[in-house]
DNA sequence: CCACCAGCTTACCTAAAAGTCAGTACCTTA
DNA sequence: TAAGGTACTGACTTTTAGGTAAGCTGGTGG
């Protein structure tokens, strides 16, 4: 690795961007990097899954936190609830376009987190 | 835009990833998507900076979650403290290896984030 | 006839995150 | 002599996220 650049060469716009309080993206951003949010997305990233399937692989989640992250999820547009009025019950949750965009940023972030996390939090620096 | 796919292409391990409960990279994750911890690396994605000048940027912090979430980000090797024994003190903070390669992927999500929040959070759906 | 499935909702409670505010050190400028 | 700038720390309080556990629906299998 070379030496560290002292100055980003990312296109910003970030002048007078997220940084003020009160800020929508804010708000947004507090929804999709939430601790249950990330994963839910992640999860749908892979494509249609049921709330059973959600509930197994967002592992540790609670039936509450799943029902209010989906939720919000679905009130920001990210994804798409699709309820088939069966007995018992079917619930298919899917992104929607946009959730596919954003999921297309958020999973090479996580794919470095996962990669990075074992050295990072436990020493080995 | 076309129809939205119902799995993603992108090269995914996660199959046993992030989900497990217990993952060393739900710890980091939790860090670097941080209400604070996103901006503070997005402004330090702007070069060196200083104590004040991230107070200043990070609009609506307080002096303690700004020490708290350096110091998380300082542990973790994704930013760089040089203090400089002048009075009245100067210290500046810097991103690592580690960190501009983290902010090089956050910086993207941000820039989404702050183009889509408008829309998402005030209606206009 | 009872229990069970899936997909929730609700009430209640705890723990963790974040805010408030005061104080400290040291020197400079008014 | 007093006020102010810089980079903090610590005590205390509030806010919010999250966990636990129970209940509901309405058919179906035992």
């Amino acid at each position: 690795m070379e030496a560290v650049p002292q100055a980003v060469p990312l296109p910003l716009a970030f002048a007078d961007g997220v940084f003020p309080a009160g800020c929508p993206s804010r708000t947004l951003l507090d929804h999709i990097t939430s601790k249950w949010g990330v994963l839910i997305l992640i999860a749908l990233s892979e494509g249609e899954q049921r709330w059973s399937d959600l509930r197994r692989r967002a592992e540790g989640i609670s039936e509450k936190m799943l029902a209010q992250t989906l939720k919000t999820l679905e009130r920001d547009g990210l994804i798409r609830r699709n309820a088939q009025p069966v007995i018992p019950p079917r619930v298919d949750y899917s992104l929607t376009e946009r959730g596919y965009e954003l999921s297309g940023l958020l999973v090479p972030l996580v794919a470095w987190a996962f990669e990075n996390a074992e050295d990072i939090i436990n020493g080995s620096r």
